[in-house]
RNA sequence: GGGCUUGUAGCUCAGGUGGUUAGAGCGCUACACUGAUAAUGUAGAGGUCCGUGGUUCGAGUCCACGCAGGCCCA
């Protein structure tokens, strides 16, 4: 473009702004408003009124018409132009690009760049059931961030969303529909049952895939993975089968929380606490014989013999498999005897019971004894030798089921805080009996059903049942304490309301139930040859948290150790249809002790996957498959096959080997680089793929882990539907836009727990409008760049290359808080950079010279150029975690059919701009022109100045060198001011001076001359020029 | 109840090894500009650093005990 053009009438930026502003009418703008005249009353000013009566006469033409005396000069200038909007309109405007980056293939054309380092963040699978919430936008908005930033930093950074897809979530809500249509799930085939929970889980990840998408998460979303692929299961049950063959899969048996209406265990997930009022009975135990003691030293009192010891337990159902009384070695007990009763009592006068002394009063006064001597303590030794009779020996009708012995066993668990001091042990039925009896060779009773009823053959009680199907409790407990009370073994009775545990699903009581299930042993050497880190599970697993991977934060660390340390043996096994078999079979008849109980047979297993790969696991169930898989090498008729799933945390924690160690775009060595999830995986994700990585792999499946807190209502109390709180990212993206929601992640400290809210929302709004508009300026002024503008750097003045200097700076900060997963940090880095830096310093010195200079000046030329850097790097670093708006405006700037800023690359670094000397001089530079800034605001605020240009003050500075350093820059066109003297000495008194910034003072002044029509600096030398009412550097500009 | 963890301006966050009047950005208020204009600039107000004890010449920073949250267990 020829430079007349630009001036002229014909210029396209003024047909454009004429285009904008039908109504625009040259002059009205700047006279409508009129022109204050203020009254001048600083007496070394020159009279303002006469400047202004001076303006006032060039302005002051008819101003109703067109026809006008003096040009309109702002036709002339280079204002900024772009169609750039300042409102983004986001929520109706994501969905096109995320469209376009459908159509242009942006995540396969990133893949096809060579020659890159893999970066794999391998996706922690979110469950397929149910629309997203917060977390999982939190969730996965971090991962992309850490693969948008990855890849633009040089690598290639794949990312494979998965699915989890197996478990009871889904075959529950199978189950309630079956319900509603008055179906019963046992009566339907399995595989029909299967298929429907596969069908309801596709169908919840097409919705979840949608809703990933829209929060602008790049990723495989045409080829994820899912646990329930035929390849997965093929490859989960691999791996389980690699357990059953190096040794660490055993079966036990061990009591679990069951649910009796769903006939069902439930993993501790699944349950939940909420109120619930039961029967508490004391039943006191008569003692039937006692050790020898003497050869301990003990003398034990033949009172004793004649004495009951009382338990408190608020499941009665659960006495008639009492098999043993637990005590504390360092609780007092103390034998009482009972003097008087009240009417009711169950109590006798002149029985005696033995008790913890702290809890004795408390006893008495619900058995409503109301009197009672203590006779005399009773020591530990002498409970030990205590042999007791089951509450039910010799009951009527019993047959002898409960004419054994129960003995008296020392146990940890046991305390005096509330109770007897005694605890009815019943090893089939709680964890503490449960240990205890492992402990002391306390037989398993085998007594209550799946549907939580006694088994039929149970005297007395068979059949009757704990809970009901509608989760209501059964006869059982009552039954119990009217049989107690006929034997007279019921010492007192009562209810109480507390925390009890409760299916998170049917809402329905649970029990602690026995049954047989398959575990991991965590600690038992492996016969698999990958001991480089340890021989057992556990071993390698604390090797590998202590030197293979880096946690961030690094707390996770000790939370992983700590969990790691202290776990115990893995149970595999779930009594579920809807997962993956534990493929393995046993011999009939066989003992789970015996070396031959497991069917161990790599030919066998080589068959199991091939099936599973060609139909998936739903012929495991299928009739005859038994005799498929052992034909010709085992007798089918000699196994039986097991029909428990795994435990859905060992399809999750398989993910690394079919979707890292199995897949085109996985790793040769099928470690990940990155696992990124919530806290709370370090007992769910974390924990199981580093059990699983060490029984199959030696080693943990990953490289880092990185742990993002929970999100929090705007008070930091946890959201809630009751009360009202949550957000939801939908609505999130409905009000306000995918961008929004993730520039609200990246402002948050994502590794401690984080708040979001209507108020918090907004805030992060309001940023985002603060940076759009600095962006969108970048792009007015870079309107028509053209590469033959470019300056070099050595060429420029110094704000350009100071400016340079805080990109070289920002590089470092940028790659190095990627890198660190540190988005916070990188985002308020480069948002203060917008805003100190650029918007109120940079941007606001050279609005002169790029709407003013002529567009050959090197001046404007090296604003351009230093802005054209500016875009590139701004508009990349950012894209991450702006992907919509950073595509907004780059393609505002660079139109194309199938370009994309996220096929680019982060500008490389260029270390010659890094110049801490000059950034060392632009402190100075700044800090005093603080001082220029703030003198002028006491000027404006007394109404004797309006805009910085109308100052041309005067800075004493006390030091010569920065004086100097003053001079060398052209320090009045940095203060925005018509003109500028620097002095050296003393300031007059009256000077303004800031505290923070000794030895500079400011005396403001008008500055002299008339101002230019064009860039309204006053100037002296205004009408002197060819253009009567401008400048020289205007004159020359308008040619 | 146990393990881990958080608490600095209205909001989001900085504040190595304890050391002068606790910082930034946003928001707010005022002013200015009206050629970034539902924008921009300048200035200002705003903090019992969760509380209480303690160590110390000196504590937001160290210790103890609490309070209020959060995650995971029991």
């Amino acid at each position: 473009m020829k430079r007349a053009e630009r001036f002229s009438i014909a210029n396209p930026h003024v047909q454009a702004f004429r285009a904008a502003h039908p109504n625009y009418q040259p002059g009205a703008l700047s006279s409508a408003q009129g022109r204050r005249i203020r009254a001048v009353s600083h007496p070394c000013l020159p009279p303002l009124a006469r400047i202004r009566n001076r303006l006032m006469c060039a302005d002051t033409p008819d101003l109703t018409t067109t026809d006008k005396t003096e040009p309109e000069y702002k036709d002339t200038l280079f204002l900024p132009r772009t169609g750039f909007p300042m409102r983004a309109g986001l929520p109706q405007r994501e969905p096109g690009w995320l469209e376009r980056w459908e159509r242009i293939g942006v995540y396969d054309r990133l893949r096809e760049k060579t020659g890159r380092a893999p970066f794999i963040l391998h996706d922690g699978p979110p469950y397929a059931n149910g629309h997203l919430h917060i977390g999982h936008a939190l969730n996965k908005t971090i991962k992309d961030m850490v693969v948008r930033s990855h890849q633009m930093m040089g690598h290639d950074a794949r990312y494979v969303p998965g699915w989890d897809c197996h478990g009871l979530p889904i075959e529950w809500k199978i189950e309630e529909q079956y319900r509603a249509k008055g179906l019963d799930k046992d009566a339907v085939d399995t595989i029909a049952f299967r298929q429907e929970c596969r069908r309801f889980a596709e169908e919840w990840v097409g919705i979840q895939r949608e809703e990933f998408k829209r929060l602008g998460v790049i990723g495989a979303w045409e080829n994820p993975y899912l646990t329930m692929a035929f390849h997965a299961e093929a490859v989960i049950a691999d791996e389980f089968m690699k357990f059953l063959m190096n040794g660490a899969l055993y079966r036990g048996s061990k009591p679990v929380m069951w649910s009796p209406v769903e006939k069902t265990a439930l993993a501790e997930a699944e349950v939940e606490y909420h109120d619930h009022t039961s029967h508490t009975i004391w039943v006191p135990f008569a003692v039937v014989s006692a050790s020898d003691f003497e050869n301990n030293g003990a003398c034990l009192g033949a009172d004793l013999l004649s004495a009951r010891v009382v338990i408190w337990t608020t499941t009665p159902w659960t006495i008639p498999q009492n098999r043993a009384v637990a005590f504390s070695e360092t609780i007092a007990y103390a034998l009482y005897c009972v003097t008087e009763t009240a009417e009711n009592s169950a109590a006798k006068p002149g029985e005696t019971v033995i008790l913890a002394e702290k809890l004795a009063d408390e006893v008495f006064r619900a058995a409503k004894v109301t009197g009672y001597d203590k006779l005399r303590s009773v020591s530990p030794d002498e409970l030990r030798a205590l042999t007791l009779a089951h509450p039910f020996r010799g009951i009527e009708g019993g047959s002898g089921e409960w004419d054994y012995d129960v003995p008296m066993l020392p146990g940890e668990h046991v305390t005096d805080d509330a109770g007897t001091g005694f605890v009815h042990t019943a090893p089939s039925h709680g964890d503490d009996d449960y240990q205890l009896g492992l402990k002391f060779g306390l037989p398993m009773t085998y007594n209550v059903e799946p549907d939580g009823t006694y088994r039929a053959d149970l005297p007395l009680l068979g059949g009757q049942a704990i809970i009901l199907p509608n989760g209501k409790e059964g006869p059982a407990n009552v039954s119990v304490i009217k049989a107690l009370a006929a034997t007279g073994t019921l010492f007192a009775k009562g209810k109480v309301k507390h925390s009890y545990p409760h299916s998170w699903r049917s809402k329905a009581p649970l029990i602690f139930r026995n049954t047989p299930q398959w575990f991991a042993a965590i600690d038992r050497p492996l016969d698999d040859g990958l001991d480089a880190h340890g021989a057992t599970i556990r071993e390698r697993a604390l090797a590998s948290i202590d030197e293979l991977v880096k946690f961030t934060p690094v707390s996770g660390q000790n939370r992983l150790r700590s969990m790691m340390q202290t776990r115990p043996d893995w149970v595999l096994s779930r009594q579920r249809a809807w997962g993956v078999p534990l493929t393995c079979f046993v011999r009939k008849g066989a003992k789970p002790e015996d070396v031959d109980f497991l069917l161990r047979d790599e030919q066998v297993n080589a068959r199991i996957v091939r099936a599973f790969e060609a139909e998936g696991a739903d012929v495991w169930y299928r009739p005859g498959f038994k005799g498929e898989i052992l034909a010709g090498l085992h007798d089918p008729e000699a196994y039986e096959q097991i029909f428990d799933v795994l435990d859905v945390w060992f399809d999750s924690g398989s993910t690394h080997a079919f979707v890292l160690r199995d897949r085109a775009d996985g790793v040769p060595d099928g470690i990940a680089d990155v696992y990124l999830e919530g806290t709370d995986q370090h007992r769910g994700w974390f924990h199981s793929s580093m059990l699983q990585g060490c029984g199959t792999m030696g080693r943990a499946p990953y490289r880092n882990v990185v742990t993002h807190g929970f999100t929090l209502d705007e008070k930091g109390m946890k959201m809630s539907k009751s009360l009202g709180n949550t957000v939801v990212p939908a609505e999130v993206i409905k009000q306000y836009g995918a961008d929004i929601l993730r520039l609200w992640v990246a402002q948050a400290d994502y590794s401690v727990d984080q708040r979001i809210g209507p108020e918090i929302l907004k805030g992060t709004a309001d940023s985002y409008r603060r940076l759009r508009n600095t962006l969108r300026f970048l792009l007015g002024s870079l309107a028509d760049f053209d590469e033959s503008e470019r300056v070099p750097a050595a060429e420029m003045p110094e704000l350009e290359r100071f400016i340079l200097h805080r990109l070289a700076e920002l590089d470092g900060i940028v790659r190095d808080g990627y890198a660190r997963f540190d988005f916070q940090h990188v985002f308020q880095q480069l948002f203060q950079f917008c805003t100190v830096d650029l918007s109120s310093l940079y941007f606001d010195i050279r609005k002169d010279s790029l709407y003013c200079d002529a567009a050959t000046d090197p001046r404007r030329r090296a604003a351009r150029t230093v802005m054209d850097l500016l875009f590139h790097r701004l508009v990349t670093w950012l894209a991450p975690i702006l992907p919509f708006t950073m595509e907004e405006v780059w393609l505002d700037r660079f139109p194309s059919e199938n370009g994309s800023v996220h096929l680019e690359d982060f500008p490389r670094a260029e270390g010659a701009w890094f110049d801490p000397e000059l950034a060392l001089r632009w402190e100075t530079i700044r800090r005093v022109r603080r001082v220029v800034t703030g003198a002028l605001e006491v000027e404006r605020r007394e109404k004797r100045i309006g805009a910085s240009l109308d100052a041309a003050p005067t800075v004493y500075v006390a030091e010569p060198e920065t004086a100097a350093l003053l001079a060398s820059v052209p320090f009045d066109e940095i203060c925005i001011t018509s003109g500028l003297a620097v002095e050296t000495g003393a300031a007059p008194d009256g000077a303004f001076a800031l505290d923070d910034t000794p030895g500079v003072a400011v005396v403001p002044r008008l500055a002299p001359g008339g101002k230019c029509a064009r860039c309204w600096r006053i100037l002296p030398d205004v009408g002197t020029h060819a253009h009567a009412a401008t400048c020289a550097r205007c004159d020359e500009a308008l040619g």
